[in-house]
DNA sequence: CTCACTCGATAGTGTCACTATCTAGTGTTG
DNA sequence: CAACACTAGATAGTGACACTATCGAGTGAG
């Protein structure tokens, strides 16, 4: 197809796809003459997941991180999800002075395993720990054992379903997962809260 | 105290302390003269809660409403996250061609009170999942399974330590924790997942 | 032939969160 | 009193970002 039907096809507008083409998120056309180039199934999946990631705030940089990581996998599976949060996750300009010790306590309650964690990951909890704490807000203990159980459960859940037995879907699955499934447990979170307090406070 | 040690207080320049005053995310200081105010400690705390907004993303039209909120509460409990969920999520500006029908199915799991939720968060799942969608991403039935029960369950628990005799700190808890707790939630699942990961697959 | 369409390049747009600069006035210190 | 750092308030500018508009030259289909 020509990059008019891409751009019906996708959503995408036709000076979008160009500068997405520009900035190499969307692999060129097989040229067909000096000023034509035929675009494939590959073009609109590779725009959707672009928009995706886009639209969930990851921004050009971040996308061209994660496809780099989409088209040249690492070796060992351990290193998928690093690459994919890594990919995702820009590593803050100011880590500097970013006190790591509340982070690292949390983390032990995972289970031992909390000095193997990837730096970058370690620090985005410390992050979210200092800006809570800039804003003078505590999370009570039982709620941040409420999260380490429950999450560790659905980390769980999500592994299991990840398809090992290819590496690229596998890869596909987390690298994605981590970038677009993130705004659902988010929205389903508000609604589950929402859920509860109706049920606990009634309403009219 | 003076601006200036408002700002080595908090960490804010002045420039951007003006501009926040301008916006009217911070209230004026007491005015001592002409060209003088003096400011509290409540600047500090609300300093604290912006820079925590903003580098959250969600950006001085959403700090303005969350600070709306804070200062004149809504009268029934049901509506505090309603209200939250407003201030910090924009309405989206494309929402009219959007499907809620897979969203009101999944939303269906928690058990009945799918349609009492607020449109806006409704709608927030839909974006979520139309955005899987176009990347081509199908997320597994237990996974959806384990994103309900478990989400559930850390809204149960954080409802449950909602200081509910105290409007104001119900308010406070519930607005900022829905911005502020989110990368949290969301930096602890990466590194539930990858705890996980390492724990099934190794690693050398 | 014509005309819509394409490529590739370059420059421009709109938004956002600041940031720099200026004027005029003020408290403080020697 | 003089010098000077500091202040409020206003206005304009910055840099990053994700596009978007336009142009010239070439091309394929009717």
């Amino acid at each position: 197809m020509r990059i008019s039907e891409l751009s019906a096809r996708s959503g995408v507008s036709v000076a979008t796809i160009k500068y997405y083409l520009r900035e190499r998120l969307l692999p060129e056309g097989e040229r067909t003459s000096a000023t034509q180039a035929a675009y494939g199934q590959e073009h609109v999946r590779r725009l959707g997941i672009i928009r995706a990631l886009v639209d969930a705030g990851v921004g050009i940089a971040g996308v061209r991180n994660v496809i780099a990581v989409l088209e040249s996998p690492p070796e060992h599976p351990y290193d998928l999800l690093g690459a994919a949060s890594a990919a995702v996750n820009p590593p803050g300009a100011d880590d500097d002075d970013l006190d790591l010790g509340p982070a690292l306590a949390l983390l032990g309650r995972f289970g031992g395993a909390a000095d193997d964690c990837f730096p970058a990951q370690v620090a985005a909890v410390a992050r979210a720990l200092a800006a809570l704490d800039r804003a003078g807000f505590v999370v009570p203990e039982p709620v941040l054992d409420a999260y380490v159980s429950h999450l560790g459960a659905i980390a769980a859940a999500e592994l299991d379903a990840t398809p090992t037995e290819s590496p690229e879907a596998a890869l596909r699955y987390v690298v994605l997962g981590t970038a677009l499934v993130e705004p659902l447990i988010l929205a389903l979170r508000r609604v589950a809260e929402q859920i509860a307090a109706s049920r606990r406070f009634g309403h009219d």
